[in-house]
DNA sequence: TTGACATTCAAACACCTGTTTGAAATATCT
DNA sequence: AGATATTTCAAACAGGTGTTTGAATGTCAA
């Protein structure tokens, strides 16, 4: 029985091939602008091949996220080294990490993290999946965590807000790295080494997260005890 | 005399038409994926009026980012009310409302800021022109602000790290809109109402920038005061 | 009016890109 | 080995997209 192109499990070559070129291609390039013919020149394969065993490019990209919505999640999870008796700081640390890790691992370890960036910001018929599998379960769970951070004096729609800070600091370094790239040439994007951008995105949100809580405390009392509350200008037109 | 291709300030209607339809084409789909058909038919131009015009696409494209520069920086300035007197806090506060409202300007205001956006993550040849002409100001003012709230003790790799969580907090808004939408459809985006954000992003901004400034001042004495420092977990392989 | 120039227009062109095709090569099973 | 199914391949196809072309139209000064 050879393989078919509905049974993956079998040893076809040139199926994983095309799978881990596409992954370096469109990762690179994107779904919409990536080539068929570069993926399969890269896999050492016929122009043809995407068609026969994926029906099209929207399969093979199917496919191909598909993979990376499991691998990312198994590879990198966002709760790594945290137990039932870790403190919410330490949730919170590991959590910025993981989602550090998997946009900024060395090598072809990020490939499926970029490839979902990706998706974030030019979506295809993949980013309902995508929000269902990566999006609304990572959003859970940094939620959680934001409410034993914040406290329940915190109302929701800044614990949303805060959650929506965390992301933006994290996310910025794989949607914005030509130009990170091009403002500093010697900043290690990429290297792996993402401990010192953790420490500062911990630090900095902890931060944050510790004046809306005082901000919150003292709105059920009276007054603001000595935490800075913002300064008022006159609003632009 | 009638007007040249070289000579702007002539009265070519369908020059205009053209600029403004591609505003608001590219600003929709970015450069690569907005079709010159489209962008005539908008303009009830013919479809060779582009290449008549402006030699070819790329060359309205140049002619429309040149503009959306120029544009951007006279509507939306960073430091709107800000005087010689201001606080650093106030400083701070101008330039994340400016920034806001260049990314999240109601109606046809938002179009340049949107292709400033998009330049970032999917870079065309005006890059470098950018990141002249809009990328490094915007980074050496918000540094400047950065260094009167921190203060002499924070080393300059932790104040530009800062720089870049507050712009990732704000660009993140631009940037992942398709995601936060379908996350949430009540959430207005592009109202014109940035203030609740611009008062959220601030707060939660100059606690991280507290507690940074708390930290710095505490590695010159012996230990932290009170304010919490990261905790340590051991770290992934 | 006439000539010179700028502008518009429909049509065609040239190139890119995903896809299909039909035959050849290869593998698998009886 | 022979039969059958699977896979590969070069070539062509089909649709889209930026661009060019050459004629037609409009504009304005001499």
């Amino acid at each position: 029985m050879a393989p078919t192109k509905d049974n993956p499990t079998a040893q076809a070559g040139t199926r994983d091939a095309l799978l881990e070129a596409a992954a370096e291609v469109i990762a690179e390039a994107g779904f919409r602008s990536a080539r068929v013919r570069d993926i399969c020149e890269r896999a050492g394969a016929n122009v043809a091949a995407v068609n026969y065993h994926f029906g099209d490019k929207e399969g093979l990209y199917a496919a191909l996220i598909q993979s990376a919505f499991d691998q990312i999640v198994a590879r990198f999870p966002l709760d790594a080294g945290v137990t039932r008796s870790s403190t919410p700081e330490e949730r919170f640390l590991s959590f910025v990490r993981g989602y550090l890790q998997r946009i900024l691992a060395a090598g072809a370890e990020c490939r499926h993290g970029r490839i979902i960036m990706r998706e974030m910001i030019e979506p295809t018929s993949a980013l309902d999946l995508m929000v269902e599998r990566v999006v609304k379960p990572t959003s859970l769970l940094l939620d959680d965590i934001l409410k034993q951070l914040l406290g329940p004096s915190v109302p929701e729609t800044s614990r949303r807000q805060t959650g929506l800070s965390i992301i933006g600091q994290i996310v910025f370094y794989a949607h914005c790295r030509p130009v990170l790239q091009r403002m500093n040439p010697d900043f290690k994007l990429g290297q792996g080494d993402v401990e010192p951008l953790v420490a500062h995105v911990v630090e900095f949100s902890l931060g944050g997260i510790r004046a809306l809580k005082d901000a919150g405390r003292s709105v059920k009392r009276k007054r603001a005890p000595s935490g800075r509350s913002i300064p008022i200008i006159r609003r632009r037109t």
